[in-house]
DNA sequence: ATGTCGGCATTGTGCCGA
């Protein structure tokens, strides 16, 4: 089972180039992120063609995510639990039955610039949410990951130039320990499961030439936990999206599962 | 070199968020 995360940065400005990539890449699940849409607004009928289910969870401008599934989706849920106040429309998980259920997640994680500040202060207290959501999938004991745009560079090594994002908050040090803490309970980044290196990036901003220059950022995971990490067969990231018509500046990263 | 997008409120363009 191929299953997909996909930044799409708007789902009306991306709807070629996201189905273009759908009939070539054939994933079986797509996490999409920034639809930035209502949920009213997300177009089905394509989707429907090319035998997708779908789900959303999205908000006005900003946001929203969605999940796109060949095969059917159960126990949607929508928003990380934690805080009844958050009204941003950032996870959305479900269980896809194939072989076997595997739980899938969702997520837009906080960008959390300018740092410090409210909006770093939200950003942290959203991933102390997200360990302990993730805390919950490990003691289920069930194939499970959480794949999204975390907005989060973990290392040095995944970022071009790493010293231009030492003070960003993608890379602070209370970011990159956020990330770690999640990690650290017992969950596995796929894609360096099967490449190890600098070079390797999923995010290219769309200023200052930053795509031709290939000053990019790996800032789109998918995390697995124990039984799911168990079932890896490949993880890459389809770097090619980037250098497309009207590209998105992230582009998709997948793994495939033997579920 | 504050350099580009997408969405929105709004009809020409500036703001926000990234």
């Amino acid at each position: 089972m191929k299953i997909a995360t996909f930044n799409i940065n708007g789902i009306k400005a991306r709807l070629p180039a996201l189905l273009d990539w759908l009939d070539e890449a054939r994933p079986d699940v797509a996490l999409l992120q920034e639809i930035k849409t209502v949920d009213a607004g997300f177009p089905h009928a394509p989707f429907d063609e090319r035998g997708y289910n779908v789900e959303t969870h999205g908000q006005k401008s900003f946001n929203g995510v969605a999940i796109l599934s060949k095969r059917p989706l159960e126990d949607v849920t929508r928003g990380l639990p934690g805080d009844e106040e958050d009204d941003q429309s950032r996870w959305i998980e479900a269980t896809v039955v194939g072989k076997r259920a595997l739980r899938v997640c969702g997520l837009y994680l906080p960008n959390g610039n300018p740092a410090p500040g409210p909006k770093y202060d939200y950003k942290l207290a959203w991933m102390a949410r997200l360990r302990d959501r993730a805390a919950e999938l490990l003691a289920a004991e069930e194939p499970a990951l959480m794949a999204g745009d975390y907005n989060v560079i973990p290392q040095d090594e995944d970022a071009s130039r790493p010293a231009a994002w030492a003070e960003d908050a993608l890379a602070l040090p209370d970011s990159r320990a956020a990330f770690r803490r999640i990690v650290n309970l017992g969950f596995t980044d796929a894609f360096r499961m099967r490449v190890f290196g600098p070079g390797h990036y999923s995010f290219w901003d769309y200023q200052a030439g930053a795509w031709s220059r290939d000053d990019g950022i790996r800032i789109d995971h998918i995390l697995l936990n124990p039984q799911a990490a168990d079932l890896l067969t490949d993880c890459r990231i389809d770097r090619e999206m980037r250098g497309r018509e009207k590209p998105s500046d992230h582009v998709p990263v997948w793994v495939e599962i033997d579920a």
